[in-house]
DNA sequence: CGTCATGCCGTAATTATTTAA
DNA sequence: ATTAAATAATTACGGCATGAC
């Protein structure tokens, strides 16, 4: 079946053409001499004793090749490839993950930049009230009586301006820094993302599921190899 | 260091009989015949060649084949398997960028948040003074002659009003939701960020079509081949 | 319709490098 | 320090999907 491209190498000259053009039943000697596919059974065990232990102690190898029907070795590389294939599996699901985080964090911070802009201009208008009514109350304090020099009136005064203090300040702040350092990540900025996939290849949603059938054991079963140790910390 | 060449006879008549009739069981099926590891010329002229193209065109695959003295079907799996590698290491690259913006967005969340506890914390201090203002505004009010009854003075007494409601309403909305909310983002749970990237919960939220903004168009090795042809997604 | 060529994926197995006892 | 384990990187095969005959 699949020995076209042979058949074509066989075509120029190979130097050794290690298939025979002849033996062209090297389909069923491949498949007959190198057992691929362990049995569904096989399989069913192996994967049953993953799911408790990432690793196999030289014990439980030696059983499970016996009851198996299995060399030792084999079951050790079915181990060791299963562990570099559920660290692969288990990278998806970490950007999955990392990305939904992400995802839901960017809402909040967004729909709490509203927020603050909301008592940002609460707060202005506040103050213009306040300014308001300060001024009239100095024309009234100017040409009526003193009765208000108490020592609270003063306190209030001093609060008053306090907090216009405040909140021009802050209000400038807002107005010079906050638009440098958040507008990156705030959606007026589509055409940022607008055509380029970078995540979209992960995020094909709809189709191509992983295989996550199987729960894994959540908590201990691969403490031993912790997720950050799969990131060579190169940085 | 190794005794990394023994190709250097690569070319002797042997290197078929991939097969050997006497099938061993199953153990040592394949590799004991040399020629595994290709040479360091081979990897050189495969690599070079897949930094311009990740797949090869029939002619090329041929041309490679002969040039490096490998059967056409090699060449072709050895782009399959580093195509495959490639990915591998763009999704580790994709992870970590995707982590950086999430560990930067949090941080601007934070600060933002505490921003708006601020503005909160003056607002409704602010609101006090105001009440305070209001109760004597009242009190002289009460004995005194009714002279702002004009009708800014109503006016003004509605705005007031209006922003002690809107100050209290925006007080719930935080104390009841917030803290709901986005309590999963706060700083009181640094663990999250510091280590683990919130795998928590794979919540499918909302996962509309956001693209974060990696710039890894800085790398080398696409340099020349667009890399969105390396993701079909959902094919 | 089937077939052939090719791509990708999952997987078995080998080799080289690291790590732990 | 040696040795046995795991891990990382490769090489290869089989199966499935797809598109061009």
């Amino acid at each position: 079946m699949m020995e076209s491209e042979e058949q074509s190498a066989a075509e120029e000259g190979d130097c050794c053409s290690w298939l025979d053009p002849t033996a062209e039943s090297s389909t069923k000697s491949v498949g007959d001499r190198r057992r691929k596919r362990f049995s569904e059974e096989q399989i069913k065990s192996l994967e049953s004793m993953f799911e408790t232990q990432t690793k196999l102690e030289p014990r439980q190898k030696l059983q499970m090749a016996r009851e198996l029907g299995l060399q030792p070795r084999q079951v050790a590389i079915w181990f060791q490839n299963k562990r570099a294939r559920w660290k692969s599996k288990q990278l998806e699901r970490e950007y999955r993950g990392l990305k939904a985080d992400y995802d839901a964090l960017l809402a909040s911070f967004e729909s709490l930049k509203k927020e603050k802009q909301a008592l940002l201009n609460q707060l202005h208008e506040l103050a213009e009230l306040i300014e308001k009514t300060e001024d009239r109350s100095n024309n009234r304090d100017g040409d009526g009586a003193s009765n208000d020099r108490d020592a609270e009136s003063k306190q209030e005064q001093r609060n008053r301006q306090s907090f216009k203090e405040e909140q021009e300040l802050e209000f400038a702040v807002y107005a010079e820094e906050e638009d440098k350092k958040l507008s990156y990540f705030s959606e007026d900025e589509p055409a940022m993302c607008a055509g380029q996939p970078a995540t979209s290849c992960l995020t094909s949603s709809a189709e191509q599921q992983f295989c996550f059938t199987t729960s894994w054991p959540s908590d201990q079963s691969c403490s031993n190899s912790q997720w950050w140790e799969f990131w060579p910390l190169s940085e």
